[in-house]
DNA sequence: TCGTTATTCAACCTTTCGGTTGAACATGCA
DNA sequence: TGCATGTTCAACCGAAAGGTTGAATAACGA
């Protein structure tokens, strides 16, 4: 999933578009659900929710009339990684850094690939 | 320097604002030689530093009639820590880090010009 | 089949963005 | 003083962003 990192970031840069990401990060929601806190137009929440998809940092699969909305945290990485080249500013964290390599360490052992490794990960943190 | 997530990640998502951070990596940059390695008039350069600036990304200080560009690293601390708020991806990637190194360190060795270094860590990160 | 619900489409509006050009403003230097 | 240099200002332009409304499409439930 390789989008540029404009389109990334110009997707983080709406304050809408970010608590939304906030919300999927509790559970999946319905296109409607998603829109019920906004005081603005279903119709506007719809091209916010083409503006993420495009950036990758959600997916969205339609079941019967309704479109479910899921967070794709991994979309987050590049970006991430972009700044964390001019880190100067943040200490690595031990804690994530470890379970990290442990998973990089089961992975090997049990020739996982990175996706199932990614979404191991998920489970964990939860 | 208390700039919002909304006002910081626009700055990042233009690729000629990225470019011009990366630049001052290296080292504080006059205005002019800023603008030197782009194809796009001087009036452009300065009003993106302006969105720079305000992001709390870059200070200037005026010595004489120069302006001098710095990086200021710390204002990513906001944004970096919102995304690992959604971290269920690792937050260093030694495999990324790596190359993000091995990029510079060839640039300070083989006497790059700013212009490829600076497509250099886009392109790296994307 | 019919009404209801879920979502998007299409057209439109206003504001912002990224760029241009030419003039203005400072500052350094001979 | 006068001129060159460094930077910004002001006015303008076209395209994109974020919103609206009303109609269209699709699938469910009785």
């Amino acid at each position: 999933m390789t989008t540029s990192l404009d389109i990334v970031f110009a997707a983080l840069a709406d304050p809408t578009r970010r608590a939304i990401l906030a919300m999927l990060l509790e559970d999946d929601m319905a296109v409607t659900d998603v829109a019920e806190p906004f005081a603005i137009s279903l119709a506007a929440i719809s091209k916010h929710l083409v503006v993420l998809e495009r950036a990758g940092l959600i997916t969205q699969e339609k079941r019967g009339r309704v479109k479910w909305c899921k967070l794709e945290p991994s979309a987050l990485k590049p970006p991430s990684v972009w700044m964390q080249g001019f880190g100067q500013f943040e200490p690595v964290n031990l804690d994530d850094f470890e379970r990290f390599i442990a998973a990089e360490l089961r992975s090997f052992s049990s020739g996982a690939t990175s996706e199932e490794t990614a979404s191991e990960l998920d489970e964990e943190m939860e």
